[in-house]
DNA sequence: ATTCTAACA
DNA sequence: TGTTAGTA
């Protein structure tokens, strides 16, 4: 079933990955020699170009048909490399803001409830509050009920 | 690896 | 005419 193929195995002999892009060889070797492409090697010395290599050839030339000198391609390109590691990275980030909010939603939550039941011990076992409870809870800190806990405090006193 | 050429300003 | 990209 794993018949894919790996778009960055170097399998294309510098003459059949110039055709392939519309260029000439020659052209391959300077933009391997500026370090716009890094073609694989065989176990000679002979160069192998992949999918991923032909993509960045033909992106080379959309820019070039752009406008932009070789600097110019040489600069996206690696702004390119860096934009998609920025994205990466926000992405990782998201996902670990959203894992410790729900974290502390989970702590909170428990917090609430911890809150609740000592009001009460405190209720039973020393008589009313000198202070009303009301003022003593603020406001966003109020427990939660649950539809699954019958046993809210507030109602069993 | 060097040289030659086309394009461009 | 000098520079650059691509070619022979």
């Amino acid at each position: 079933m794993s018949a894919e193929r790996d778009e960055t195995r170097p399998v294309f002999m510098i003459g059949v990955a110039a055709e392939m892009a519309g260029m000439h060889p020659q052209t391959l070797r300077m933009y391997e020699r500026r370090g716009l492409v890094q073609p694989g090697r065989t176990k000679g010395r002979t160069r192998l170009y992949s999918q991923a290599d032909l993509a960045r050839l033909r992106r080379i030339q959309a820019l070039g048909e752009s406008g932009l000198n070789l600097a110019g391609i040489e600069r996206v390109l690696d702004l390119e490399q860096q934009l998609e590691a920025a994205m990466r990275r926000v992405r990782d980030l998201e996902r670990d803001v959203q894992a410790r909010m729900a974290e502390h939603e989970r702590a909170i939550d428990a917090t609430r409830r911890a809150m609740s039941t000592e009001i009460v011990h405190v209720r039973r076992t020393s008589g009313p509050p000198a202070v009303p409870i009301k003022t003593v809870i603020p406001a966003g800190l109020r427990p939660v009920p649950r539809a699954t806990d019958s046993r809210d405090p507030r109602r069993s006193s």
